[in-house]
RNA sequence: CGCGGGAUGGAGCAGCUCGGUAGCUCGUCGGGCUCAUAACCCGAAGGUCGUCGGUUCAAAUCCGGCUCCCGCAACCA
């Protein structure tokens, strides 16, 4: 049977996993065991990504070394991953020395090759907490350490060249399906590819905790060469702790959410090019998971502990949930009232109850052992011709990574075997002596549809099958991914075992309830710290002083700079003929709101381009320590244009 | 004019490539059934398919303008 190779992206331990984790994890898990039972020879790996400034700097406050740090939060992974029933056949850890000595080798080989060299790297840089930042790290423009100001600094760095495989790339994305799905292609090529690919910064020397560069021990290995490359290393390329790569690359799944498409859409597939080695097959990129229509986050206080969910009900049931809402690129939104709905109407009134009627029937009627006579009826026919043409359709889906579909699909039976019974009506053929023939047939096509279900749904659920198998009389031998296309897989005289309820249902309100009360017990926003005001910045001469010109102003005009979230353009008249400034307080200000009033301006700051809208000066406002601005106004009897000192 | 996606009964979605009875899940209401986890089955109500215009015998579906949402990029001077 032919390779598989699925991966997860390996993940950021610096803090605990949440059920975004599980998403992504889970989705592979199961299109994992799905090719298992298919027959394929599976390679699934998931890891964890180890090295980086911020792990540095969380070890650093735990008062622990990095390697320590991140070997209690691996340790939790694991146990989740466990948990959840995830079937992976490799961990990737990237401090593991075979990782770091194949990514040492692999960045010599580019090196070698010519596609990296040593540039500069231009930044922020804090001095005090000798730290390098991009702009985007920064916290309002400032150190998002310590909140001072930054300078513009420079740092060596190695580089490496992307240009030379922008074209590539770009057949890549529109021309082949490597990326699934593909509404975000052209968006990639006309962003990043169309205006020039820069050279992409793979080296540091501002922290120490990564792989180091073996000729140049000053730099360590900067995330990209290091995490990407995961999906190789454990493979065993350029290391001798594994030997199958040959059988397994190129990978035939990459699952990633979207947040993180963009690096394995571009740069992965270039490092790959400039390697002279094969592309994976696909790059399959799903959303994320909101709660209640918001993203997930910490401060937020409304990040989704999987490890409670499942106390609750289950980790199958989480399972289901998470496959059935996910759809490749859309987000989904998570909420514990869609989550009970989605157990007790799919799974608790709907499968779980059709095992529990059709059992109990058996067990009421024939004392669990089916009798061998048959009468056979039209209307059998009709459930059978859909349970036997569910398996085709399932693969189908799974060959395209849609999931959902595939679960909607197998559901389809789940609806026509409980609408067969109502046809059937065999708790009337039961109270005819005469009938008892026709009564086994009718049970036996229900066990049958239901040994049917149960095993294209294992790869989904596969903590509850066995425990359906069990019930219906299944042997191992019956539930065979052979077998999911066949009727009359189980004996004649099939015996089956009432038992426990496979997904109980749930109280909506009581449970929506208490999941709220666990929510606001473990949101840990009431200590808000006390107000710090920013450090005092250096001593400064009065010359320097007088530098700065803060004149009053008032506004005579203002409107949103459309397409920006945070930008206000406001018409000043300062006295010397207006002005116009931009002023990125259009989360906290309603144009409505400043005209008319006086603000004080910094007036002779160099002009600026603020999403291409020309900015003339600063307004000066405060920030307070929920992080909203607010502006200082100036006293109404100041004339436009007084100078303030 | 930076790039892309979307707007369909109360909610969430499918349909749009290849124009021709608007479909699914949940919810609501009515009925049936009693084997089962107050589950199951049937039926009904509810939509001028964002808006304006065009092409056509015919448009949710094709074309153009507009409005509003959401992502990416930019961005708190």
């Amino acid at each position: 049977m032919s390779d598989f190779y699925i991966t997860t992206p390996i993940y950021y331990p610096s803090g605990n996993p949440h059920i975004g984790h599980c998403y992504t994890t889970v989705a592979c898990d199961s299109i994992a065991r799905y090719r298992r039972m298919q027959g394929h020879n599976v390679m699934f790996l998931t890891g964890t990504d180890e090295h980086g400034q911020k792990i540095e700097q969380k070890a650093a406050e735990a008062g622990v070394t990095p390697k320590e740090y991140v070997d209690g939060i691996v340790a939790i992974f694991q146990r989740l991953w466990k948990y959840m029933n995830i079937s992976y056949d490799r961990y990737i850890r990237t401090t593991d020395d075979y990782h770091v000595e194949s990514v040492q080798k692999i960045f010599k080989e580019l090196y070698d090759r010519g596609y990296i060299y040593k540039g500069k790297y231009v930044g922020k840089y804090c001095t005090p907490c000798e730290s390098f930042w991009t702009s985007s790290q920064l916290k309002d423009g400032k150190c998002p350490d310590c909140g001072r100001p930054v300078i513009d600094a420079e740092e060596e760095a190695y580089f490496f060249k992307m240009s030379p495989f922008a074209d590539r790339l770009e057949h890549l994305l529109l021309d082949t399906d490597y990326l699934q799905p593909r509404t975000r292609a052209t968006e990639l090529v006309n962003n990043f590819i169309k205006p020039g690919l820069e050279d992409l910064c793979v080296s540091r020397t501002s922290f120490k905790w990564g792989i180091p560069v073996t000729f140049d021990p000053d730099h360590v290995v900067y995330v990209w060469i290091d995490a990407l490359s995961n999906y190789i290393t454990a493979l065993g390329y350029m290391n001798d702790r594994y030997d199958d790569f040959d059988t397994f690359w190129p990978a035939d799944v990459h699952m990633v959410a979207k947040d993180i498409q963009r690096f394995h859409a571009l740069i992965w597939p270039a490092m790959l090019m400039a390697l002279d080695l094969p592309l994976p097959k696909h790059l399959a990129v799903h959303g994320w998971i909101t709660f209640n229509g918001d993203k997930m986050s910490k401060s937020k206080g409304n990040v989704v502990d999987p490890f409670v969910l499942g106390e609750r009900y289950g980790c199958d049931a989480i399972r289901y949930h998470i496959l059935r809402e996910m759809a490749l690129g859309a987000d989904s939104d998570f909420s514990n009232e869609i989550l009970i709905n989605r157990i007790n109407s799919d799974l608790a009134n709907g499968f779980g109850n059709l095992v529990s009627r059709t059992v109990a029937m058996a067990d009421k009627y024939f004392g669990g052992t089916l009798p061998t006579d048959r009468e056979t009826a039209p209307v059998d026919e009709e459930l059978k011709s859909l349970a036997l043409s569910i398996r085709g359709k399932v693969d189908g889906f799974i060959d395209n990574t849609q999931i959902k579909q595939a679960l909607e699909t197998i559901f389809t039976l789940v609806d026509r075997a409980n609408k067969y019974i109502d046809e059937t009506e065999p708790w009337k053929l039961g109270k005819d002596e005469t009938k008892r023939a026709r009564l086994a047939a009718v049970l036996y096509n229900l066990l049958e549809s239901i040994r049917i279900i149960s095993t294209l749904l294992a790869p989904f659920m596969p903590t509850t099958m066995p425990k359906v198998w069990e019930q219906i009389g299944a042997t191992e031998a019956d539930v065979t991914y052979e077998n999911a296309a066949k009727f009359d897989v189980l004996p004649q005289d099939v015996t089956v075992h009432k038992g426990e309820i496979l997904f109980p249902r749930i109280d909506v309100d009581a449970e929506i309830e208490a999941l709220n009360a666990i929510l606001l017990a473990n949101a840990p926003k009431p200590e808000k710290p006390a107000y710090e005001p920013a450090p005092l910045a250096d001593q400064i001469a009065f010359d320097d002083f007088t530098k700065v010109d803060l004149r009053v102003a008032k506004v005579t005009a203002c409107e949103k700079v459309k397409k920006s979230k945070k930008l206000l353009c406001l018409q000043l008249d300062d006295g010397m003929g207006g002005r116009q400034v931009v002023s990125g307080i259009a989360q906290w200000y309603a144009p409505e709101d400043l005209i008319g009033k006086k603000v004080i301006i910094v007036a002779n700051l160099a002009p600026v381009k603020l999403c291409g809208v020309e900015s003339n000066g600063m307004i000066c406002a405060a920030d307070l320590p929920d992080g909203s601005v607010v502006v200082q106004f100036a006293d109404d009897r100041y004339p436009c244009g007084a100078k303030l000192r």
